[in-house]
DNA sequence: AAGTTAACTGAACACTTGAGCAAATACTCA
DNA sequence: TGAGTATTTGCTCAAGTGTTCAGTTAACTT
């Protein structure tokens, strides 16, 4: 059994290391969380959520909202339809998007309560 | 007033448009919640800060833990320490660190909530 | 004081990713 | 059916990001 080519000298903890690797195993999704936290990471991506927040808009109309071109729009569009995190409908010519999942709400609505709060806690030190 | 060099053609729903750019205004701090959620997207980041909810691990533990080196562990402590989300204390030799900021267990929790539920949703399908 | 261990820093590298252009597609309306 | 428009996609470039290696600092032990 010399099978630990690794973690010789170190891994002072035992105990806490083996703490924590089981309270990572009890969250096997964390890739899937990761990919939803990276997905609102993005500025463009973020307003574009929060753009569909008050009702449903069309491609062209978000990229004069966000500024950039149609074919970003699109792009992003793709990457928060591929999360669930957006669904679209076609009304004759103009495909309208809105979102589909409320977690995007929750999460927006506490990251910025959270930026606020980090705000003021700037300006008052 | 004719500073419109922009959006001459396109532009079909001015008044859903101005909605929407209203709601983003509403929010200044979207570059920092934008942050937030970056810092929260990369799996490694994610899996350290899963890690130390337990409590308090040095530099070297979160190494093992993470499977990476005790160098990258630093770095990426660095990013989170500049958001406020981790904090680090001196033990002897040995650096601690822990959660200085609620809103990460909120925003893991919510997001672990939804990644299950998409999974289920996927298996079901 | 010297040696050892833990942690941090800086530079280099590979990799990912967001944006735009151009072409193709999907759809509607006459 | 055919013209016209909104949208999507392929490709490319530029910028950003994570990891590692090598070197440095800080602190404890003998």
């Amino acid at each position: 059994m010399s099978s630990d080519s690794s973690c010789k000298v170190r891994c002072l903890h035992p105990d806490a290391v083996k703490c924590a690797v089981a309270s990572l195993a009890a969250q096997p999704e964390v890739a899937r969380s990761a990919a939803l936290f990276s997905a609102l990471g993005d500025p463009t991506r973020l307003r574009l959520l929060l753009a569909i927040t008050t009702g449903s808009l069309c491609t062209c109309d978000l990229a004069v909202v966000l500024g950039v071109t149609e074919s970003a729009v699109s792009h992003q569009l793709r990457t928060l339809k591929a999360l669930g995190l957006v669904e679209s409908e076609r009304k004759s010519q103009m495909m309208f998007h809105r979102l589909a999942d409320p977690v995007v709400e929750i999460l927006t609505e506490v990251a910025g309560r959270w930026g606020h709060a980090q705000a003021g806690a700037l300006e008052a030190a």
